[in-house]
DNA sequence: AGCATGGCTTACCAAATGGTAAGTTGTCAA
DNA sequence: TTGACAACTTACCATTTGGTAAGCCATGCT
């Protein structure tokens, strides 16, 4: 069956998640699963390919998500209402994905040397489209991509913290304060693509 | 020399800053100084250790913003303003410090079993205490800490991502951006303590 | 039947890692 | 002068790490 590597991919995505690159070994991904490490070399050549390809599949994710919520009809500024919170609820829902994106911010400078491709350029620009498309005042595509950055940035971060915050209240209360952060970020985007300068 | 500590804590904070407690290695830390591998072990105990006081020199300084900032003859929701913006600046300046604090946030949970202290717990409870004092309706204890991690979050992420926007627009941009962060968090602050369920 | 190929395993391995043990050297007090 | 102690160093070491090599075995094509 080829879900093995389907399999492999879900156990690495949320020992990568857990424990970061360097915390991560292959052995430990392969433990829960019935075969050995040497199963995931075969697979996937090598540790830094297996992680390329779990930030991949992330970033296909987001990418399906993001044309997904894109309906055509729509002004590009509610086009881009939807699409933030589209993500957001996707990223609140793969919380162990949203975890692994925000360590790869983190180790980003330092592992863009060894590794070739950046994975989550994709995504990037074409959020970063988005932006530029829906401001009012065409934003250069520098400025853009520092909104979007911010965006992605706060849902981020709001959605990594969730698992504290549950523990704390239980999951009524999180998806209270989840539900005002939806507002909030449609508060944060259209007083972001108002301001003059960026 | 005494400072030897000094140097090694400063070392061993950027390293384990830019690449995580599993991605630092001892001889790493060593390899910038004029000392082995064992200086630190000797010092320090255990590379385990080595992490936690470097956690609680971060922890400290944070305090000392803390307590620098407080003017005991403002109002309590002055004074939480006036420690926040100092917080921001102090995290904006020591951006290393503060990628590690992001981090650790990260690991917290998993690091949480090995250490034994939680070194970052007497700045987050100080902190807490000034949201529920300046808080209009007393929030709950545990709402204000939410309200503290949530505050914290976003300065954190901002001050986390600046490196990545200085690269594209130089600092000057970003030092505007970072002054219309400020003003925004003054915002977020007021809106945030005006909220009936926290 | 023969044989290639994909999916996997067992056997290894060199390098790196955190840590221990046992010095060595300098300083300072009794 | 002696002895204790702090601040290191050199020697080791067991374990873990990512990775290679080579083989086993089922499937399926020729």
């Amino acid at each position: 069956m080829t879900d093995t590597r389907e399999r492999m991919m879900e156990t690495a995505t949320t020992a990568f998640a857990e424990r970061g690159f360097h915390g991560t070994s292959l052995a430990a991904i392969a433990a829960p699963l019935p075969f050995t490490k040497q199963a995931l070399l075969h697979h996937f050549g090598s540790k830094e390919k297996l992680y390329g390809e779990v930030l991949r599949r992330i970033s296909d994710g987001l990418m399906a998500v993001l044309e997904g919520a894109d309906d055509q009809t729509e002004a590009p500024r509610i086009q881009l209402e939807h699409i933030l919170l589209a993500l957001y609820r996707h990223s609140a829902a793969q919380r162990t994905e949203t975890r692994l994106l925000m360590r790869e911010l983190l180790d980003n400078q330092r592992r863009a040397e060894t590794a070739k491709t950046w994975y989550l350029k994709p995504f990037l620009e074409a959020i970063t489209d988005r932006v530029q498309a829906a401001s009012a005042n065409k934003l250069e595509r520098e400025t853009a991509l520092v909104v979007a950055y911010q965006l992605l940035g706060a849902m981020t971060y709001f959605v990594v913290s969730t698992p504290t915050l549950t523990a704390m209240f239980g999951e009524a209360m999180v998806d209270e304060l989840g539900a005002r952060f939806e507002a909030q970020l449609r508060k944060l985007l259209t007083a972001r693509l108002e301001l003059p300068g960026g």
